[in-house]
DNA sequence: ACCTGTTTTCAAGCAATACTGAAAATACAG
DNA sequence: CTGTATTTTCAGTATTGCTTGAAAACAGGT
């Protein structure tokens, strides 16, 4: 009996490379709808998979894009913390590998949601707020408590993040599940 | 002494009028970081803040957008749930209002969110896992591994989004926080 | 110093998406 | 059924944001 080679089998080499490429493409359609760059999210993808690091040059033949965009957006990943720039002594190159464990990715994407849009968010409606809250024709009034409810909300929402986000430890939140429901 | 008469000081309006449009701006920004489209979400702001429902021409008026634009998007956030469509007896014209209650808003937001984008990845990540799952090269190991991960973790959130949301409730989150840190 | 491999920048081009405005469809009143 | 108010559609246009590719800057090596 002829004893497989599965390492080496093209027919699975090729269902594999198929299934890589569908995961790439359908994480870059799920970037772009929660406002993410597709091309990014591709490279970020593509760097999750990809047990080694990968050099510009790689990330470039991998998804056939230009050098600027690799490198604009390997620096973008780089910029959030999901992907790490990796050099090897006697080498030139730079090679990057992205964080694979998935409780820590979700950590550093909440983090920088909150400082780049969360807390930012929150400032604005402060400041609508102490233009109008001195005001007090009933729309005023009505612009005054929506807005305040915004606000507190999104300040609760930012310290639930804080707290789940601060253990780093993905335990925490399964576990006080139990309590909800 | 001359009594003020609030409701109607011109400089008071304008400084409510300024307020409101910080905040429709900038919630049309926060919107496109999200995936939003700026000019829903800045319909969904200038009604969030109105006490009473608008007219499609109100709300042309308002944002100084055309017709086609101001109703596709009031469809849309009809759509979502984040609008209705009010009718008055006697009047031919539609009406639309925004819901106002914080809880509610986010419920109705992470349930749309939820169906829309977190089933399907989940779904997208079971089909990669099905086709590789019975490879065995490193490569395929690493792909299927990763794959499982993140599909496991977003299961996990989408079980979590499902419970806080269930309630309808908007002490249950801040009371289940006592318990974490 | 110079040469070579690599990274960085950015003006110009391109693609995707959003917006307009006018025509068509619809709904009601008389 | 006819006229009028209102909504809906969609081809064309505008805008935004992404991508390219080539030039400039940089970093070792000789």
């Amino acid at each position: 009996m002829k004893k497989e080679a599965p390492q080496s089998d093209p027919a699975e080499a090729a269902r594999l490379e198929a299934a890589r490429d569908e995961f790439v493409t359908q994480w870059g359609v799920m970037g772009s709808s929660w406002g993410i760059n597709r091309t990014m999210a591709q490279i970020h993808a593509l760097l999750m998979i990809t047990p080694r690091a990968l050099t510009t040059d790689e990330v470039m033949e991998e998804l056939k894009i230009s050098r600027g965009n690799a490198h604009m957006n390997l620096r973008e990943l780089v910029g959030w913390g999901l992907v790490r720039s990796v050099i090897r002594k006697g080498e030139r190159k730079e090679y990057f590998e992205a964080e694979k464990d998935v409780w820590k990715m979700f950590c550093i994407i909440v983090r920088e949601r909150k400082r780049r849009e969360i807390r930012p968010a929150i400032n604005v409606l402060k400041d609508c707020l102490d233009r109008a809250e001195d005001l007090k024709s009933p729309e005023a009034v009505a612009f005054t408590s929506q807005t305040r409810a915004l606000c507190e909300f999104m300040e609760m929402a930012d310290g639930v993040l804080s707290k789940v986000v601060r253990s780093e430890q993905s335990t925490i939140v399964p576990w006080a599940l139990k309590f909800l429901k």
